[in-house]
DNA sequence: TGGCACCATTTGTTGGGACAACTTCGAGAG
DNA sequence: CTCTCGAAGTTGTCCCAACAAATGGTGCCA
């Protein structure tokens, strides 16, 4: 905002307070980019330069031929601990995902089923206990929440168990994978999930819908036995539309809210 | 990758994949502008357009007059639900982070530490059960490892609270805040954390030093006691260096490898 | 009335050029 | 030998121009 900013930065500066005061809401079109060319008196080569900027913060969103409007976010809420004592109880994590999002007023479903062996990298195996290089079970499904792609996950399991709970099919197993590992033995007592975020890769920005400026969160949960690590499964939320919730302590009736803070 | 992607689409992948399969590593440097443009021949603005998009990924940064190279990435681990239990014997929450990064072998450190009163937002209201506008109580601090910007804190309190247990002070309170609040009967039973991720805006990528491309996740703690909403602690966490760990059940002496997993 | 072709509008892509700002490093002055 | 200054190299900002591609609506035609 200085006077010796950039001048596209001014000009994104100008139409970020825009929005954060509310002239401009959420859903609105701003002005095409020959009015804001003559509004400001700069070139249209500037003017992308500050609609960029917008973009790559998630601000905005262009379409060729449409024009460009203010992004609205609509956040969906993943109950991390409380799913896990649902995953037991229902016959698989889809149905735990299910019931989430039912509970939300949402219609859920899950596409592109993959059961795929691949061999373990550096960080699944040294989180699964077994030697890089080693095949690993992969079982990966895309979930989709109103018909909007919400996440893509990853399942992996060793190899022996796989065999053993009979997980190498490529369709649901049926009962669900938990009940099948845990009839064989192979009980989950804890799991530990990792939270990071990153800029989407290309594949993950097509699969999963985003636009311009919008980070995945990756989520990572090892289950463990008493023994051994079970199963490491990898989600990748699409950080603008996605909320992971821990509900931890003996907490009674209290409910989080609906919007995000900050 | 395709023939009909933009010409500034395809430069961008052809870098990227030289960056995925190592023949450009982190640190090293790419060629310059002048050279990629008579290397893919096209004009500098295109090369500029390409570097943009690895840019917003992430994967590279430039410096005017020094050039541009592969980002490096350096993971720190906040334990979540373990830095809670050390929480409770630790004099403040500052402690548990001290212990935490010097357990990783880093020096954690704070600074700017800012005492002020704000209207409750709406999000802020609804998580502590006060009304909107009410005054509440901010205490802010920047977390800094090895003297790198590491997190943002601001915890709220409710005003009544924070009168009775002293912290309406500049300073830190003597013993920490959750063993004042907890001397006056509000002991903390649970929390909820609320974990989403989003661009940082313009201040944030300031005070966190965050080069372009760079997400914050954005961590919120709702801790209460058997009664009510004690405490609301809001953590902006620089994406690209910070990983947020829950270990959840009865689990034993597993530990979590160093490496992010994708 | 329904469908199709066309056109105006709008963003996307790409080229060209010029100068500013910053870093590095070497040559020359002291 | 050290310090300073300036040149060369590199990215940052800004302008102009043209055409491509997608969208939405208009109006003609069956």
């Amino acid at each position: 905002m200085a006077q010796s900013d950039p001048l596209y930065q001014r000009i994104a500066s100008d139409l970020r307070d825009q929005i954060r005061t509310g002239a401009l809401k959420a859903g609105d079109r701003l002005p095409t980019e020959v009015e804001l060319r003559e509004q400001y008196d700069v070139s249209r080569n500037t003017v992308r330069l500050a609609l960029g900027v917008l973009q790559n913060e998630g601000m905005i969103s262009s379409t060729q031929g449409k024009g460009t409007v203010v992004r609205e976010q609509v956040m969906l809420t993943y109950h991390a601990a409380w799913a896990e004592s649902r995953d037991r109880n229902a016959s698989d994590q889809t149905d735990a995902f299910y019931a989430e999002m039912r509970d939300q007023g949402r219609k859920g479903e899950y596409r592109d089923f993959e059961m795929r062996i691949k061999p373990a990298t550096p960080e699944l195996a040294a989180r699964l206990h077994v030697e890089e290089g080693d095949s690993l079970v992969s079982r990966a499904i895309s979930r989709y929440v109103d018909g909007q792609p919400f996440s893509l996950q990853d399942s992996y399991y060793p190899m022996d168990i796989s065999q053993e709970c009979g997980l190498l099919t490529p369709h649901d197993v049926p009962g669900g994978v938990i009940r099948a590992m845990a009839a064989k033995g192979h009980t989950e007592i804890g799991y530990v999930d990792e939270l990071t975020t990153r800029m989407p890769r290309p594949d993950e920005a097509r699969k999963l819908g985003l636009s311009q400026g919008t980070p995945v969160l990756v989520y990572v949960r090892t289950t463990y036995s008493d023994k051994r690590p079970l199963r490491l499964t990898l989600t990748i939320f699409a950080g603008d539309r996605n909320r992971v919730v821990y509900e931890l302590g003996e907490l009674g009736a209290y409910t989080a809210g609906n919007g995000g803070v900050s």
